[in-house]
DNA sequence: CTGTCTGTTTGATAACACCCAAACACTTAA
DNA sequence: TTAAGTGTTTGGGTGTTATCAAACAGACAG
């Protein structure tokens, strides 16, 4: 049965569902509540469990592989790959400064006094960063929105 | 001749130019260099200074104007609105936290520590909201990487 | 070997994004 | 009225996204 995820799919979304597989999964590797080595739920089961085709998770998971998060091994299944090596100190504010400056703009649009954009960035930093609890978070897999399921 | 803006059109980048034009001048409306009631190059005066078609510089015009940054005037040209009444305090937290959470992976995936994350995003809104100067900037046109310029 | 897990690949479809060309309509000044 | 500025609209070509169905192939327990 692998790792049990808490997957929730929003079809009224407009983001497409192999993104939102493919962030929330980010988002529980960021979390450790996936670590390294463990295995997630096969293709077919996932896809099973929220009642979409089996390729919209391979979808998912190529990209995932793409970008270094999880490893497919045919025939074994789906694991949480070994933590990247982190990129140089420049790449990364490279990369941080692009998402950073978004951030900004959208604040600023929205008018949000600044310290209450830092307050925020340093709470969704928080939820991610301590080490994760080892077996809490009763996870399922669930589907929001869905007429999918006939 | 209207106001002039310092554009720039990266080919390479993959971000569709619309898109580029967009984020630009959300980003000198942010900063303050662009006003309400600022008149911003009309249609034709931008395509033709970045080299592409009016109806791409249209797209990106009316999608600003869809997020209330910039109205559009038959026969007279394009200008910065007025500034949109602020958000709810709770639903400026809601779209505000969903970029921070997205930011928060992105950077705990980098494997950016925290204090480092929050010091970028000082910088970037501090960027941003320095009453801005008057008449600097000289603000210009151009394209990067454009092959497009025959 | 056989069955049943696993991932892999191909081909098709429908929808959308992106960019363009050209004709249309409003505004203003001469 | 005319000219030259402005935004508006329509239609099409091209490529990508998003999803699906179905057949293919490795791993492993029995």
């Amino acid at each position: 049965m692998t790792t049990q995820l808490h997957l929730q799919i929003d079809d009224r979304s407009g983001v497409p569902v192999y993104r939102q597989i493919m962030d929330q999964i980010k988002y529980y590797v960021a979390g450790g509540t996936l670590r390294p080595g463990d295995q997630i739920p096969s293709i077919r089961e996932l896809a099973n469990a929220m009642a979409v085709n089996p390729t919209t998770v391979v979808k998912a998971y190529s990209e995932l592989e793409a970008e270094g998060i999880i490893e497919k091994r045919h025939g074994k299944g789906a694991f949480i790959a070994a933590q990247a090596p982190a990129l140089s100190v420049v790449d990364q504010e490279i990369a941080l400064r692009r998402s950073a400056k978004q951030l900004a703009v959208e604040a600023t649009q929205l008018q949000v006094p600044s310290p209450k954009v830092i307050t925020v960035v340093r709470e969704e930093l928080g939820a991610l960063s301590p080490e994760r609890n080892d077996e809490d978070d009763p996870i399922k897999f669930s589907v929001l929105g869905g007429d999918r399921a006939s």
